[in-house]
DNA sequence: TATTGTTATACTCTATAACTATA
DNA sequence: TATAGTTATAGAGTATAACAATA
């Protein structure tokens, strides 16, 4: 009646203490997005390009990690929300080179204030050194497996 | 042209570091999953009552990050699929209480072996005290936030 | 009156394959 | 022949509200 002992207990299973962190991260700042009428996948896209410049598709899905029909369809809502810019790349008709927008940037701007007093909280519960730690190991996990960027 | 200033970069945000780690974790497991048509949400489901027992479809829904709504459907799947039995409490009838099967306990045991390699692999590349001291800081992020479990 | 669980509904994302165009 | 991106399609989970049964 016990347990399957050839696996660790869930709170010491990586996979499911990852989900259930990230939701506790996550459910203050999803409660913030939803004012926005902006989903969490969308509001990725607009981080990872406010940071990344401009970038071709296949960048944005891996460092979003979405797929990348599903990006296809987001940033057709993007593009015609005024979010981002999307232009073929003149040296590769292939890519296709995505941009934020001022919009874009105004929109993740608005957030700014209130995502980062959400981390701030967080960060002061945990401690900035273990936060920062914590940061490393996830860093140094997502490095570790090839097909991570 | 530059990044918003007032925001972390990406891979020192924590929703994304998080959301790219589990990424990283789950992509070897997703595959073994998909081998048994079972979805990672059912085999959270599967792996949370093998470790805490009988359980009811509140509490299992808080563990498993779900939704009490998406649970109901799952669990009427997993009960046709004989995967798990559920009854009502007799102490309170309000409450299903929701049990693991020999053949849900089957169906973990026979990915016992290539989970535990997939993670002991893991394991290896990041180190045991690191990995240890990643748990710990996870749990520690979880336990940080009312209604987190 | 509050809580557990169900149902209904709309929406979004996931996942796979097939396709276009460029290289 | 391989790659970037699109389209099509099926399916599953998310999220909210409304509801039933029980406490």
């Amino acid at each position: 009646m016990s347990a399957s002992p050839a696996f660790r207990r869930t709170d010491r299973s990586l996979p499911i203490a990852l989900l259930r962190a990230r939701e506790t991260v996550m459910a203050p700042l999803r409660e913030m997005l939803s004012q926005s009428g902006i989903s969490e996948q969308k509001w990725r896209v607009l981080r990872v390009l406010d940071e990344g410049g401009p970038l071709d598709q296949k960048a944005i899905a891996r460092q979003a990690c979405l797929l990348l029909p599903s990006l296809t369809r987001m940033l057709q809502a993007m593009e015609a929300e005024g979010l981002v810019a999307r232009a073929t790349d003149a040296d590769d008709r292939r890519r296709t080179v995505v941009t934020i927008t001022e919009p874009g940037r105004a929109m993740i701007a608005s957030h700014a204030s209130q995502s980062d007093a959400i981390l701030n909280r967080l960060e002061q519960r945990l401690g900035p050194e273990r936060l920062a730690l914590l940061l490393d190991l996830l860093d140094e996990l997502q490095r570790s497996e090839p097909g991570a960027e």
